[in-house]
DNA sequence: TATGCTCATGTCAGCGATGTCATTCGGCCA
DNA sequence: TGGCCGAATGACATCGCTGACATGAGCATA
C-alpha cells in the first residue's frame, strides 16, 4: 500500500503505429491548440527563484549579468580546491575523504564532510578518468534499429547485469545505416567507453581490430561478427528453427511454409537452415516452393497468401520472426483451425491466441552479453567465447495440430 | 536485394514469460551442455594475433611480457603528443587539424592526417571536455523499471532526436527502487551529463534544485516531479481516459468497469480521474462499484473476474493500461463479443484483436522530451515549460459495441 | 636520548586536450 | 630598404583529480 511498485502504472504500447482501424482525433489533450505535436501548458510559476539562488556562495555580485550562462554560473560547480579552501585543509585531503581511500583524523574528516555538503561538492569523474589513461566506467551498446523493442530487451537485461559491475551504459543506435556503424563506434570509443556491446550491420568489422588489441572488451551480440575474433552471443537460430520444423513432421506434416526475412542478413539465414535441415531429415529436399523470404520484410502478409493459395497449399507454416508471425494473424485471422504454425520469437498474447513459438529468455541474452564484458575485463587474454543462448519450444495449441 | 533493412530480422519477444502453456526444453541447442544458461563454444581458433600487434610500435620489446595489460598496452593509445611527434609538429597544431578550428598549411594538415590514421589516434573526449568546466556530450536518462519496454521506446525517441543535437544518452535505472533515485542521479552528474531526463520516482525532487540552479537541463518525463520546477513532459491521461470513457457512454453504456493500477501514481490517479470525470457527466458519481485498483497491479485476472460477475454486472470496461488490457483477453478471451472496452495504451496485434485502444506516439514523446532538453541548452533562462502528449481513440471494434 | 616507525597531511606532477598569447616568416607597400 | 601585417605554428598554462613522494609530529623501543 504505502510502497507501490511505482512502474506498474507506465504503459507499454506497441511499436506498430494504429493500423487498421479508423481513428478519432477526438480526445486530443486539453481542448484548445491545435499544435501538431503537444499541447504547451505556461506552467504555473510555482515556488521557484529566477536562476541564481544557490546556497552560500562564496563571492559573487548576484546583481549583475542577467544571463547567466550554465558554465559561468555564479559559484560554479563547487570543485576540490573549493571545498579544500572552505575546509582549510588540502585538496589532496579532501579527495581522501571523499575517495575513502587513506585513513584521515576523524576531525578533519568531519571538517571536510561538511564542506562537502555546504558546497554540494560533486566529484568530477572526468577528471578522476582522465588521470594514467584510465577509461570510464560506461559501456557503450549499438543497437541496430532503435525502433526494435528487441534490442530494449536486450538492453535492459545488459543495464541490470552491468549494474552490479558498477558500470552503467551508454545507448547508441545505428539507425539502419550500415555506414553509421563505423562512425557511431568511433564516437563512443572518444568517450572511452570501458566496452563495448555492438549488433554488427556493417559488412566488416574489423575496422575494430585495432581497439581489441587495445584491450577495450568487444563483444558481438545477435549477429557474428565479420573479420573480427570477439566474444559473441548469439541466438541458437538454426538449432531452434529445426525443433520446430522437427515437431511439425513429427505429426505428419509434410508441406510447410518458410515465411521469414531474406537470407542475406545471419539471423534468417540460420533458421532458414534450420528448417531446411529439419525437413531433409524427412526426405523433403526440394523446399523452394514453401519459401517466401520477401525482399524487404515488409510485405509478409502478401508472402502468406500467396503461399497458402499456390496448388498445393502447404498444410504447417513457420513464421521464421514475429513480425512474421503477426503478419500469419492478420492474414488468416486468429481462428484457422485447420493450418497448424509455429514463430520464431515469442510475443505478447502469443498465449492467449493460442501461438506455439520458438523463445527464448531475451533477459538471459543481455545478462550473457554483459557477462562477456565483465568476464573480459577481468581476464582480457582469455580466448574469444562464442556464447549460445538457448531456444525452447512452447506449445500453445497451433503448432500441435495434424494435417487435415 | 543487395542492400536489405539490416534490422528486419531481429525479433522482437514478448517481455511475459511464456505462460500458460506447456514447455518443451526439447530443441536446446547444440545437443551437449547441459548448462543451465548458455552454450560455450571455445571459439575456433580464427585468424586473430595474441595480443601485442598494432602496427608500427615505436618502441617496444614485444618479446617480453606475456600478460600485456590493457591499460598499459605496448603503444598504448596514441595522444595528440605522439600523433605531433611522429608529424613532427606541435600538439597544438594537431589539434588544429582534428578539431578544424585554426587554418593550418594544407602540407602540414596532411602530415598530421597521415600521422593521425597510422596511429589511428582518436580524441580523448574525457580530456576535451574536462578543460574550462566544460561538462560532456552526453544527457542522462533515468528510467523507473527497467523491465519496462515502455522506458526504451521513450528512450528510442530521444534518443534520435537527441542524436540530431550531437548529444549521445547514457542510460540507467532506478529499478523501481525510489530511495535509488538520487544514488543514480548522481552518478550521471558525477559523469556531468550535459543534461537530465528523468522519470521521477522518489517522492521528492527537490533535491536536484541544486543542480538545475547551476544550468543543467532536467525533463521530468511521465511523471511530474515534486518539488522542482522544471520542464516536464506528460501524457493527456486525464482527457484520455474520460474520452474512451465519453464514447462508451454515447453508445448508451452506463455500467463501465475500470481496471487499473493503484491510485498513488500519478498516471492512475490520473486516468481514474478520467474516468470518473466522463461517468460524471452522465449522471453516474458512485463509480466505486465499478473501479478495481488492485493492490500490486498484478493481480488484473482476478480483478476483471470479480467485477465482471458482481451482481450488476458492467456492460464496458476501460482496462487502464496494457497490462490490464492483455488481462482483460486472458479473463474473458477474445471473442466475447457481448462485452464493450477499451484499452489505455495501444499495444501489438491489438487491430488483430480488434481491441479499441487509447493510444499515442511513443516515438513523439521521447522528441519532446529531447526537444525540451534542446530547446532548455538554448534559453537557460525561459521558465518551464509543460508539455502534454496528445493521445487519440483508435477504434477497432472492441469499444463501439452498444451495452447488450 | 637517539633511532625508527606510524599516522596525518601536504606538495607536485601529470592525465590529454585546448585557449591564450607569443613567435617566426614571407611578403607587400611606402 | 624598413616596417608592418597576416598566416602558420609553437610554448605554456590549465581544467579537476589523484598517484608518488615528502614532511612533520608523536611515540615506542633500544
Amino acid at each position: 500500500m504505502v510502497t507501490p511498485s511505482p512502474a506498474d502504472d507506465a504503459p507499454r504500447p506497441s511499436s506498430s503505429a494504429p493500423s487498421s482501424a479508423a481513428t478519432t482525433p477526438a480526445a486530443s489533450s486539453a481542448s484548445t491548440s491545435p499544435a501538431p505535436s503537444a499541447t504547451t501548458t505556461p506552467a504555473a510559476p510555482a515556488s521557484n527563484t529566477p536562476v541564481a539562488s544557490a546556497a552560500t556562495a562564496p563571492a559573487a555580485s548576484a546583481t549583475t549579468a542577467p544571463v547567466a550562462s550554465a558554465a559561468t554560473a555564479p559559484p560554479g560547480r563547487a570543485t576540490l580546491a573549493d571545498v579544500a579552501r572552505l575546509a582549510g585543509v588540502s585538496a589532496k585531503t579532501v579527495s581522501r575523504v571523499v575517495t575513502d581511500t587513506d585513513t584521515v583524523a576523524p576531525s578533519t574528516r568531519a571538517r571536510v564532510e561538511a564542506a562537502v555538503a555546504e558546497l554540494r561538492f560533486r566529484p568530477n569523474f572526468l577528471a578522476r578518468d582522465l588521470r594514467h589513461g584510465a577509461v570510464s566506467k560506461t559501456v557503450g551498446f549499438v543497437m541496430g534499429d532503435i525502433t526494435n523493442p528487441f534490442y530494449f530487451e536486450l538492453g535492459a537485461g545488459m543495464e541490470r547485469e552491468l549494474h552490479r559491475g558498477g558500470l552503467t551504459m551508454v545507448l547508441t543506435a545505428t539507425e539502419d545505416d550500415a555506414s553509421a556503424e563505423e562512425r557511431v563506434v568511433g564516437s563512443l570509443l572518444a568517450q572511452r567507453v570501458r566496452a563495448l556491446v555492438v549488433v554488427p550491420i556493417a559488412a566488416d568489422q574489423s575496422y575494430l581490430e585495432h581497439e581489441r588489441s587495445l584491450g577495450t572488451p568487444i563483444v558481438c551480440v545477435d549477429r557474428p561478427p565479420v573479420g573480427l575474433d570477439v566474444d559473441t552471443v548469439l541466438l541458437a537460430n538454426r538449432a531452434g528453427a529445426a525443433a520446430a520444423v522437427d515437431s511439425l513432421t513429427a505429426l505428419g506434416h509434410r508441406r510447410i511454409a518458410y515465411i521469414g526475412s531474406p537470407g542475406d542478413l545471419y539471423t534468417n539465414r540460420e533458421r532458414l537452415a534450420g528448417y531446411r535441415e529439419a525437413l531433409a531429415r524427412v526426405g523433403v529436399h526440394d523446399t523452394a516452393h514453401w519459401e517466401r523470404t520477401d525482399g524487404d520484410g515488409r510485405d509478409f502478409e502478401a508472402a502468406i497468401h500467396d503461399v497458402l493459395h499456390q496448388a498445393d497449399a502447404p498444410t504447417a507454416v513457420l513464421t521464421a520472426n514475429n513480425r512474421a508471425s503477426a503478419a500469419l494473424l492478420r492474414a488468416v485471422g486468429t481462428d484457422r483451425g485447420d493450418l497448424a504454425y509455429i514463430g520464431f520469437d515469442d510475443f505478447d498474447l502469443a498465449d492467449v491466441l493460442g501461438f506455439s513459438v520458438v523463445a527464448y529468455d531475451m533477459r538471459e541474452f543481455g545478462r550473457l552479453a554483459a557477462q562477456c564484458v565483465l568476464d573480459r575485463l577481468e581476464s582480457p587474454d582469455a580466448p574469444p567465447r562464442a556464447l549460445e543462448v538457448p531456444v525452447h519450444l512452447v506449445h500453445r495449441g497451433s503448432g500441435e495440430r495434424p494435417p487435415a
